[in-house]
RNA sequence: CGGAGCGUGGCGCAGUCUGGUAGCGCAUCUGCUUUGGGAGCAGAGGGCCGCAGGUUCGAAUCCUGCCGCUCCGACCA
């Protein structure tokens, strides 16, 4: 893409509306901007990184056995009628009227739904097991929308619903995502920590949180610092396995938010050294719900024995447009983000140093079109701006690698690289640069 | 939902107390000079001062109502 084509409304100063980093950056990378209250406009820079994160989550979802479908973002009462959380979902739900003054709602959350699809179509226990997923925005009336993307009223969310015959079989369907998720955070550069959780108003009794340690977090949490360094299930794993042994490594360390926190068992559990207590970011939460929904909403099987039974369910969300926000937190410093390689908006931002000088322009074009050509997405900053707002803004919105072309290199036959993350850089040829580019985008991007 | 605050060119703000022709910085446009870390000089354009009433000779400023947004707390992917 080139720069000069593109909409990247920058900011040179902090909007003052912006509490914390990410939600700064945000705006002045130009990657979303409020339209209203918690609601937000995704501009291209960002909506490309919102695009990168689903691609990874829908990776992951599948790898693991999930079935992807898309459920409208609006809902009739009448589901919520039958599971009686219409009204007791309160202020939260958006309720609207059609012009048949029929009663809809904005979706916050799809258990009803994927309730009734599910049951209209299995009828037997020998269906079973089936886990679906959609990426939807939903919507919920928050009492306070916060930090930007972070908490906002409309938002993008991947809800996955499991369904077992048994209980042991919702446990496999629920460790299947615990891995998945994971797997997921992983790959986005996230550490991510499951902690075991409240269930809230949705209700049932196993239930994880996936926590990113932030200082601007919204939970308190408390975990044995071990678990930063286990190791994250690898893309072999075998997900019709059994996945118990790797659960129980995890879940042995203690790891709770405040709501489940256990300061006396804290204590005797993990030694001072190992104590971490912290703010995160819950950027996915995984519940078992048992029957919550298929036993009023009758959503049976008949089990070998010839009798019915309500399947029992698992539901499992994660933050999309959260994440957004988490990776940044997570990653940047003082001049901007600093976006791993699987999320990053583009790979690479070409500056061509002077635009119009007919070496750089050239050294430019034939690095763009090789890039380009093998994959790699390329942001070529072609607009006649001074260099120094150049390295600024590209130092901004934050591509992991810098690739500067100008003629004070070219006279060597050098150009240089500068890698976001730790400002390493290296002069070489054009022609080297390219493959090193090739290379390490590739590698980065490694599943 | 309780408490606090803010709405003034695209962005960040001053002006409001004490009413009298709307200002600053950044950004934008034009010209010249610059050109490897957000340039300099000269000039220019751009505002129903959130909306609606009221008080007044006169309202960004005072009064009333409404709308929007933000922050702190209790709640949540």
């Amino acid at each position: 893409m080139r720069l000069s084509r593109y909409y990247l409304p920058l900011l040179k100063e902090t909007p003052s509306e912006a509490q914390i980093v990410s939600h700064q950056l945000m705006l002045r990378a130009g990657m979303v901007r409020q339209e209203s209250a918690g609601i937000y406009a995704w501009l291209p820079l960002g909506f490309r990184v919102l695009k990168k994160i689903e691609q990874i989550v829908r990776e992951e979802q599948d790898r693991a056995g999930a079935v992807e479908m898309l459920m409208p973002t609006i809902q009739s009462a009448e589901l919520w009628r039958e599971s009686g959380r219409y009204e007791a979902y309160g202020k939260e739900m958006l309720r609207i009227k059609d012009r048949a003054d029929r009663e809809m709602l904005f979706g916050p959350t799809n258990e009803e739904m994927i309730t009734e699809i599910f049951r209209a179509g299995v009828r037997s226990y020998k269906d079973l097991p089936k886990m679906l997923y959609h990426i939807q925005w939903k919507f919920r009336d928050e009492v306070r929308p916060r930090f930007g993307v972070m908490r906002g009223r409309e938002f993008l969310m991947k809800d996955t619903y499991s369904f077992d015959a048994d209980q042991e079989g919702a446990r496999k369907s629920y460790n299947k995502m615990f891995v998945a998720y994971l797997r997921t955070f992983a790959r986005m550069g996230l550490t991510s920590i499951p902690m075991r959780a409240d269930t809230g108003p949705i209700g049932g009794d196993l239930s994880h949180e996936f926590i990113v340690l932030a200082d601007t977090g919204e939970s308190a949490v408390f975990c044995d610092s071990r678990l930063l360094d286990l190791d994250v299930p690898g893309a072999d794993t075998d997900f019709d396995g059994d996945l118990q042994p790797m659960i129980d490594r995890y879940t042995s360390y203690y790891a709770a938010t405040e709501e489940k926190h256990d300061n006396a068992e804290f204590e005797t559990k993990v030694a001072k050294d190992d104590r971490v207590a912290a703010r995160g970011i819950e950027v996915g939460h995984i519940f078992y719900f048992g029957d919550k929904y298929s036993a009023p909403m009758k959503a049976v099987v008949t089990g070998a024995d010839g009798k019915d039974r309500a399947v029992e369910m698992g539901s499992y969300g994660v933050g999309v447009s959260r994440l957004v926000g988490a990776i940044i937190e997570a990653y940047h410093d003082e001049a901007g983000c600093k976006w791993p390689v699987p999320v990053a908006p583009f790979h690479v931002g070409l500056i061509n140093i002077k635009v119009g000088d007919a070496a750089t322009d050239e050294a430019s074009a034939k690095a763009y079109a090789a890039l380009e050509g093998a994959g790699v997405d390329v942001l070529y900053d072609d607009t006649p701006a001074r260099p120094g707002e150049k390295f600024a803004r590209m130092d901004l919105i934050g591509l992991p690698f810098q690739l500067i072309i100008g003629p004070r290199g070219l006279e060597s036959g050098k150009v240089e690289i500068k890698r976001r993350s730790d400002g390493h850089r290296d002069e070489l040829s054009l022609d080297a640069a390219i493959e090193m580019l090739k290379r390490d985008v590739a590698s980065a991007l490694k599943v």
